[in-house]
DNA sequence: ATAGAACTTGACGCTGCGTCAAGGTCAAGA
DNA sequence: TCTTGACCTTGACGCAGCGTCAAGTTCTAT
């Protein structure tokens, strides 16, 4: 009892040419090949097909399937590995919608986005040449896509926490602590943790900024006013420094 | 005052053989080659390149960029277009999600979904063959994976919604009401949007069932005493089949 | 016998480049 | 001058999953 490659196709809803495709791929090879090259499939290759569409239709590769028909993994393991596949790809494309949706609301005049703060509480476009002299467009572009992908609630959290961090920097100088102490190393940490927060800081998706990226960031604070401004000019932007550099060469 | 293609890939972050795939595809033309065919930038080129690559980094496609760049669209109303199409892909996502979500549970024994009611309140695989046979396994599978990817609470608000029609149903038939009344009529339009819902009913994206469809399914409730069931026997089956006929003749 | 339906094996197309392959160009050093 | 090495070129395959011709063979019905 077997069946030819159309009617396959018009039992299962594929078309002779998936049906050819898998066949090639070894998914589902014909259970007879008559002497004239024809097809035919019995039934058993109806129950595996109707396995490989249910799959297919979950959103699997094809090699997937393939593993979990020839019983390299499980069904469950497979699918639950797919699984994460697919929520990452929805939080990409949520990040994405957001950033388009915000795109547009600056096309459309509702928000004048180079007006806001970024890097130190600064208008980050300031900064654009010299973070793309520094650390490349590639970089900025990075940090400007994340930026732009937030909504207001998040920017402003944002920079609330980045306030307080310069808040406690400058405290901490005021105090003349030690650069190297507990606290002013508990400062850099949390100056480093920060920075991980931003995309495009030479660390690659979420390790951080590098020891190199960290030290050179730490020399400009002193060096730019605008920077240093932040951190009660250029005496707590030194202390600033002189904490990240040995917090750069101590843990980094 | 121009750039070698390599100097442009460091100051953007594309690669150089992103730049010539621009190149060929005119996104981005070199503003100059030379004499040994080398390609040049100059900073009108840089722009553009900016441009190109933020439109990719929300997700345009390559023409789509390329009719905005060329004023051939509107900014705005490609990136709104894009959003539409972003959304509907995240909305394929969840579906999805929930989909494998709901296998892996089956899988794990935790729902013995196969028990569930779907075709008018019957344990729908105890239609698989009927409906395979007449309708085809591609509308069987859509119907079985549109089911798949509810949750608990959507799926009994469909079984409400479906028993409350069956009931109105019985009511109607019990009253004696003329099946081509204007009652009988509004009931068989509820009897239409509710099979709407269901994809793989032969229309196609949401058109809802066609008429031969329709019909179809109208016989198949006298025929068959378990859906007749449902109607409360087979008169009241009758009865939905005329009213259902004559709307699919006066209106489908 | 002959038309028409069904079947076969190629092979290109689509998206956005990554990745060799094979070879020319150019500035700097021995 | 010759060589090395960095940088440049065009060309073409590869990937995912088939859709879609194209050209030829076979089956079925009249």
């Amino acid at each position: 009892m077997d069946w030819s490659i159309q009617d396959v196709a018009r039992l299962s809803g594929a078309t002779s040419r998936t049906l050819r495709h898998y066949g090639d791929l070894g998914l589902l090879p014909p259970s007879r090949i008559g002497s004239n090259g024809y097809r035919f499939y019995d039934e058993v290759s109806l129950v595996r097909l109707q396995r490989i569409l249910m799959l297919r239709a979950l959103g699997l590769g094809l090699p997937a399937i393939g593993d979990v028909l020839a019983q390299q993994r499980g069904e469950g393991e497979a699918l639950q590995h797919h699984l994460d596949w697919l929520r990452q790809e929805q939080q990409r494309l949520a990040r994405q919608i957001r950033s388009v949706e915000n795109t547009i609301d600056t096309l459309n005049g509702e928000e004048q986005l180079m007006a806001e703060n970024m890097f130190d509480g600064f208008d980050h476009t300031q900064y654009r040449e010299e973070v793309e002299q520094r650390w490349g467009a590639d970089a900025y572009r990075r940090s400007d896509d994340w930026w732009r992908s937030m909504s207001p609630a998040e920017k402003a959290a944002w920079k609330q926490s980045q306030q307080a961090l310069g808040a406690d920097w400058q405290a901490a100088a005021a105090r003349g602590v030690d650069p190297a102490g507990d606290e002013a190393q508990g400062l850099a940490k949390r100056q480093f943790e920060w920075l991980r927060g931003i995309p495009g800081t030479h660390g690659g998706e979420g390790a951080g900024p590098t020891r190199e990226y960290f030290v050179g960031l730490a020399e400009m604070y002193v060096a730019d006013e605008r920077f240093a401004a932040n951190y009660g000019g250029v005496a707590g932007a030194e202390f600033v420094r002189d904490a990240m550099v040995i917090f750069a060469e101590q843990d980094l």
